[in-house]
DNA sequence: TGCCATCGTCGATGCGCTTCGACACCGACG
DNA sequence: CGTCGGTGTCGAAGCGCATCGACGATGGCA
């Protein structure tokens, strides 16, 4: 392995000042400085990251923890750990993978052994049992997700609230008087999964300002599932004209079912999903949608937990505000 | 921060002795292993990550290197990676995720910085140019993939030809005499990944040696490209009765159209799909499918890291056993 | 010419841990 | 009773680095 101090033997000084040239934490004459690079690429020394840990408290990592399960958009997360992951390292920085079904025991291992220099913790609760827990380690913490009580927590996450009413808006613009919102899994629900309740939230109050009357589901994912939520909802309401999928993973299915009643979208029912841009442009109707940001809300996380390390100490909510795009999928009800 | 010092103070014994009653290296008697261990558990205490890598050599960090591209199954790589950590953390080490858009530079930088104690590699390329530094790297190495040349690398992966062949075998006994391939896209192909030749070359094989017209078309992920895709196949042999789908991004629109043009599944064409059995269950005429044991193939990855790590230094290169699972959307051609 | 301030470099120290050799103690055996 | 082997514990060294105080050199100014 190579050392520093094959670094600077090479270089003919001394081991600190290597240790500066590569910190830049004092000046270093340019002759010196030109030395000490030429040296360290030649030999193609890298800093021995636990040495550096040890020495300096710092790990250069970062922690994420991510949900395991298969009721939440894997697409989402992944795109969401894929921009985390490129975002961290234009800081320096790498990505610890740790997964939610570790509990919160996994939040202080890491935490008290070193492990990373701060967190990230995506799929937050409403009540989230962590919050507390990450109050109390002194790490710098940022939550993709906004709890009921971020208490002191930086969060960043979609406006889920605005983007429930944008949905509502949009169909009631289009003329729409009653509509369904199809929402995630029962399970999520139960959880107090953070963005499904918000999301919930904002479609109800913008349904009630605007006058329409508007229903909602949970629906599980199995093609079974979604055609039993369409019975209701049609026998519910036979007028009914606009639907909101919060799940992205009902909507193939959704799509066929619809079909096969002989609805045609979006002449006689209007179809508006929240799911990435991509997903909304893969149907055979292009769907009108509200996009889920996952990119940009795992770069923002990065740049908030970054400006975190470096000492900026007042938490941040950021909530980013929803883009709607009009595609194929939606239309003025028929009279 | 408590450290083993603390510790020791606690118990009442050396640092050393301390040391020896977490990692097991000598003998403790059991009062003192008791007592040690009772004020390990009243402080709290967890080792310090980078201290314990600087004295001992080991990080207990695993690194994964995951493509990010977007023409790649994200449901896939997304399993496989849950399962990878999950297995990891089993084995009580991390998960560190690297991008191969850093290129070979990252697992240099990796290794050299003792980061991790091992790599594991995915979306192998036929000729990988990773895969001679990776032999220069003395770190275990194993490839989620299988390059033309492994050179003593390591290596897991589903074994596609034997895939591609169960495909062909499956229609051929059904009595299909002309089938097509419908591939990941050019991109895929022109990067030389590996499974897409591998499975492409089983399924030439097969088709050759049970005497069964085959044509293949790669496909890009647009509804335009699945289309156009057909419109080709179909004016090619309008005799078409199978189709083999290598590309899980393009069956719903694949599965769109070919109901638009009046082709029911499976009376007027059979289909079968290489996909998780979570993504062939969830279309309305459940699939046919050959699984992508994307979870298997992560906890195997995990498992010969282990060994490796353990000593064990022969390479192994282990494939995986194709599992066709027959749903609705496959039959026997009509006469 | 002499003094002081500044800049650039060095040496020493310690981060928390693992590991090695040393050693004290105990029971068994001749 | 003396010796020997084994068991359990200890102390010290060192892993590779960052960081701090110190110090020599250089240049400006009086």
């Amino acid at each position: 392995m190579v050392t520093i101090n094959d670094v600077a033997n090479a270089a003919g000084v001394a081991p600190s000042t290597v240790s500066y040239v590569i910190s830049g934490k004092r000046s270093i004459s340019p002759k010196t400085r030109r030395l000490v690079e030429d040296s360290i690429r030649k030999l193609g020394y890298h800093p021995h990251a636990g040495a550096r840990a040890l020495a300096s408290s710092k790990t250069n990592v970062l922690a994420l923890v991510v949900p395991l399960r298969t009721d939440l958009n894997v697409a989402v997360v992944m795109e969401f750990v894929a921009s985390a992951v490129t975002a961290a390292r234009a800081h320096d920085h790498d990505l610890l993978l740790l997964t939610k079904d570790e509990g919160p025991a996994a939040l202080q291992r890491v935490a008290s052994s070193a492990i990373a220099d701060a967190l990230m913790v995506m799929d937050v609760e409403t009540a989230d049992p962590r919050v507390p827990m990450l109050l109390a380690l002194d790490l710098p913490v940022v939550l993709i997700g906004v709890p009921d009580h971020p208490a002191g927590l930086s969060c960043v996450d979609l406006d889920f609230t605005a983007a429930g009413s944008a949905c509502v808006a949009h169909l009631a613009d289009l003329g729409h008087r009653s509509i369904a919102l199809i929402g995630p899994s029962p399970a999520v629900y139960r959880r107090g999964t953070s963005y499904a309740t918000r999301f919930l939230r904002g479609f109800d109050e913008a349904a009630k300002s605007r006058d329409v009357r508007a229903a909602s589901r949970s629906c599980a994912h199995s093609y079974e599932a979604v055609s039993a939520c369409l019975d209701d909802l049609l026998a519910t309401d036979p007028g009914l004209t606009g639907l909101v999928v919060h799940n992205e993973a009902v909507l193939p299915g959704l799509l066929s079912d619809l079909r096969h009643r002989g609805l045609r979208v979006p002449e006689d029912i209007s179809v508006i999903a929240v799911c990435p841009d991509s997903m909304a442009e893969q149907h055979v109707v292009a769907l009108t949608n509200v996009a889920i940001p996952a990119e940009e809300v795992g770069t923002q996380a990065v740049e908030m937990t970054m400006r975190r390390l470096a000492g900026h100490t007042t938490p941040e909510v950021r909530l980013l505000g929803p883009r709607l795009t009009r595609r194929e999928s939606t239309a003025s009800p028929r009279a």
